[in-house]
DNA sequence: ATAAAAACTTGACGCGCGTAAATATTTTTT
DNA sequence: AAAAAATATTTACGCGCGTCAAGTTTTTAT
């Protein structure tokens, strides 16, 4: 009722007639203390808006409830979803997670693990920006906070890696395409900032090979994260030029698709599986925007619900742990191919 | 070169030979020590890797660095960039950036500005939920901390307010579209989340009105942020009924249009300002992926920088100030037309 | 009912740093 | 060079909470 301020916590222990370090403990774990005690505690707490100062309380405990959830590029809605997703989690099981974008920046990436290491977290999501991560620096990092690794690995880093299964998505699109027409050539970055673009191109030609085909890889310019951009231009040329090896195109990623889409269709190339379509175009990640491309957009959809629930769940059994895991394990989920219009 | 771990302000000061309540000072502001000792504390810095303890340095300090940015939804990229713009404006200005989103959930907002309130920020940048927020959560919140409204108004609250001028866009939408073809219908949401919705359709119907032509509202049902959806079912269910009543569409937004765009494809009919087009449509805020629609989308953008600037210069005055203005400010930013391929 | 175990209370210390007062040193001004 | 102003140092306290030890109460087991 009174709801009147209370300023620590010596206070609220005389005015709720319990002793500091039992509402100490409480504040720590409330499932600590006995059911009564709980009880009586809650019930002041209804009484009297009191919260412990967080500063306070994080400068003495060794670990703090501070969770880091560290993406390569947030503008990116897929990565915006699978925070968000991680987040919840983290909340629910009472952590407090701070989320950090690395912008596409090495140095940002850099900074952002100094950053971090001063909140002292009891634990770090990490999704590294892959090949333009500095290596030493995050495994520097790895070494002194509890990390998990998603999304992209760098192999020998971090306490555990949970992503998706490359070879799955490939396999899937490939094989669809091939039974249902003519085999997919594969377009992709140049150089690819993401680990799991190269892993992509390798399991094309790999599958291709096992089918008794050629693989033909189609490679355009384009540096940084503007992936629709690149995909575009990339498309705008490589249809001038008709330089198609075939009349189906598969997509590193289905960012690269949606500019490939829209270059398409200034050109007047109308794509799809009907009679009446000169290419089909599918790709990977099921993008939230690839059921709105025109066409929508065939692809193969990640896994997100299993992939942050696992990586979340590795991460509080590290933390349980102690911060050390006898081995580094690494887990892959399987994707599901999504048919649309598009292938 | 020895690099060694120092655990204490106490410690430091003895190993740079500076007292401690000097480099107190450095560490709260670099500027306010002389020039000589600023250069032996950053020799010292180089050499004895050491960081103050945030969680001791806000205890008692009566104001953080800390900066809350909390925006409706991250997984829009319109929001996902105009965080990013004001994080790394906080950063530059040595504050600590954290960022959050409501993910178009009321009680999420509540709690976000809870958890806030114990950060103890030294100001908050919030772009509310708006018809979904708790008007008197944030009001009370923004009564306690220094807090700037961005992208969304709620009127009379926070010390000011940072947006783009929805008249502006409007006005240029609907005179283009007049002057280079049939006049307008306006496609919207019937229940909009967002204020800025229904300060859009108050200017369309006004232009309209002003111009001797007749407005017509065309509302769509659907609930949420799932903008690009409620555009697609409605543009079908529109497109089907043949209820559009001028052959030129101007969405309230482009996450509208973009679904409008899907549905439109998806019928056969064609968009676009050519002879043999049959429809044109437009819309307003430049998202990050009108580009890549098909037909590439007519908008009017945001001036995001400006917004962005504004909102944290504002902030940064009102921290200077002490929390209070005198006045409750509002700066609205004229907005640019943008013309693509759709109309 | 009694003993053992579990949970609580009391009292006290320490964490790392902000900050204030008194004093000493350096820099700037004249 | 002396006086005034600005800045540093020394010393000391306090912030709010974690945590420990010793003693007390409550709960559970026998």
């Amino acid at each position: 009722m009174s709801k009147s301020k209370i300023k620590n916590m010596a206070e609220f222990a005389s005015v709720s007639g319990i002793s500091r370090p039992t509402i100490s403990k409480y504040f720590n774990d409330p499932g600590s203390v006995r059911e009564t005690i709980r009880k009586r505690i809650e019930a002041a707490l209804e009484e009297h808006d009191y919260r412990p100062n967080i500063y306070a309380m994080n400068q003495n405990r060794r670990l703090t409830k501070n969770i880091g959830i560290v993406v390569p590029y947030l503008s990116d809605p897929f990565f915006a979803e699978i925070a968000r997703n991680i987040e919840q989690r983290c909340i629910a099981a009472g952590f407090w997670p701070t989320l950090f974008s690395s912008h596409g920046s090495r140095d940002l990436e850099c900074n952002i693990l100094d950053s971090l290491r001063s909140l002292k977290p009891a634990g770090v999501l990490l999704a590294p920006l892959g090949r333009a991560s500095d290596r030493s620096v995050i495994e520097k990092f790895c070494e002194d906070v509890p990390t998990v690794l998603f999304d992209s690995d760098l192999e020998g880093i971090g306490a555990a890696f949970v992503g998706s299964d490359n070879f799955s998505f490939v396999s899937q699109s490939v094989e669809y395409l091939v039974r249902s027409g003519a085999p997919p050539c594969f377009f992709e970055m140049r150089t690819p900032a993401n680990p799991n673009a190269n892993k992509r191109r390798k399991a094309y030609i790999s599958i291709m090979t096992r089918l008794g085909l050629e693989p033909h890889v189609i490679k355009v310019d384009g540096e940084g994260w503007a992936f629709e951009d690149i995909g575009y231009r990339g498309a705008m040329q490589v249809l001038s030029e008709g330089a198609l090896t075939s009349d189906t195109v598969l997509c590193s990623n289905d960012r690269l698709a949606i500019g490939f889409l829209a270059a398409a269709f200034e050109k007047g190339i109308r794509v799809g599986r009907e009679p009446d379509c000169a290419l089909r175009v599918a790709a990977h990640d099921d993008h939230p925007f690839s059921r709105f491309t025109c066409p929508s957009l065939t692809t193969v959809a990640h896994d997100y619900e299993a992939v942050s629930n696992r990586s979340v769940e590795t991460l509080f059994a590290l933390i349980e742990e102690g911060g050390r895991l006898t081995e580094r394990t690494q887990k892959l989920f399987e994707a599901r191919l999504i048919l649309r219009a598009s292938a």
